[in-house]
DNA sequence: TGCGTAAAACCAACTAGTTAGTTAGAAACG
DNA sequence: CGTTTCTAACTAACTAGTTGGTTTTACGCA
């Protein structure tokens, strides 16, 4: 088809609604606010988007497509998957908190790590990169999972001991790049096992 | 002073007030629903208080100070440290969706992992067990300490990969707190330094 | 090229309900 | 009897969502 000529006012709905739910949640955004931003009328918005869940839909879905595209996962070198991770969170920090959001608002979104088609795919490149002993097998493919990307997530805006913010210095992503490696290389290493409570 | 008689009035609004942030966050809140929770009346809970913002810092550090106390940290034992921490985000939710939700939301509360004086100690502990070569030394006790605590509450309901339930059966979380030990105990071993890519 | 028309895009103003916060006074208490 | 604790009722502002009508665009046709 055609490019629809309002596309460009949906994307700029889209761009508005982004920055808005990023920086004050489901709750905390207002319609008049992004409308305004976005340099156009509110009934518009509903046009398009019907409420302002399926707004926040659309706004989710978009950036959730985005991020799993642009960081391809690779189980038989999980630190360098890590660290891509990390720099696609500190590129995009808005998805981090909008996926944040969801989960603690209690909206369904088809959660971006397992249980979607790629998170599978994830867990079964995990197992079979077990199986090749790349990775210990003593701990469950979802665990396995579920630890690396909180580790990657660590200094994210959702995590609860430090956070990064843009303008942070280059050697201080540097430093936590290099220990997020070095981490998750070790907690992962086959052949650990369970060391040292037997 | 004597024990005032309206503490209990006061108490049984921070429970409400606890139940209804951890619930909705900041924004999602409302004050008329928490002062009915509490059989209170709304105008006690301003005076009391002073605004709803008021409220939550008072919720939030009332949970703060009882994790921090509950969970002793032993930087000689990080997987020990980890897997208590997970216990008591299982056993109390409501904190780590209280404190992710005030980072979200931006509010200034003390950073409850570093930052505070609890968290100084704490950096100083892995300082010293990394001189004493219990800890490799070379990734920094800051980073030492959001990686640990991003481990530990990699379930919890602000970990995007995957969610506990409180419902979750025993063996859910026996399986989960083997793996963080294993894994914690791999990312911090002394002398792992940098191995895959020198 | 110019014209007519139907659909799509747009907008200001409005509604009905909700929100945080206040007030003036009644009840309980020592 | 004065102080503290409590309450019902109120307000002013704000909220998501709607309405009815105007402007712009797409396109067939002469």
């Amino acid at each position: 088809m055609s490019p629809r000529k309002s596309d460009a006012t949906r994307r700029r709905l889209l761009d508005a609604a982004t920055a808005d739910f990023a920086a004050h949640g489901i709750a905390g955004a207002r319609v008049d606010r992004i409308a305004a931003a976005a340099g156009v009328n509110k009934a518009q918005l509903y046009a398009y988007f019907g409420d302002k869940l399926g707004l926040f839909g659309a706004v989710f879905r978009l950036h959730a497509d985005a991020v799993v595209d642009s960081v391809p996962f690779t189980a038989d070198d999980l630190p360098g998957y890590a660290v891509r991770l990390y720099d696609a969170a500190v590129a995009r920090p808005e998805l981090v908190r909008l996926a944040t959001w969801a989960k603690l608002e209690g909206v369904a979104t088809d959660n971006l790590a397992t249980e979607s088609s790629a998170g599978a795919a994830k867990l079964r490149a995990i197992a079979e990169a077990q199986r090749a002993g790349q990775v210990d097998a003593s701990i469950e493919p979802r665990d396995v999972l579920a630890l690396l990307i909180a580790m990657a997530l660590a200094w994210s805006p959702s995590g609860l001991a430090a956070a990064t913010t843009p303008g942070d210095a280059a050697t201080d992503h540097d430093r936590r790049k290099r220990a997020l490696s070095t981490a998750v290389s070790g907690a992962f290493r086959a052949g650990a096992g369970n060391p040292p409570q037997g």
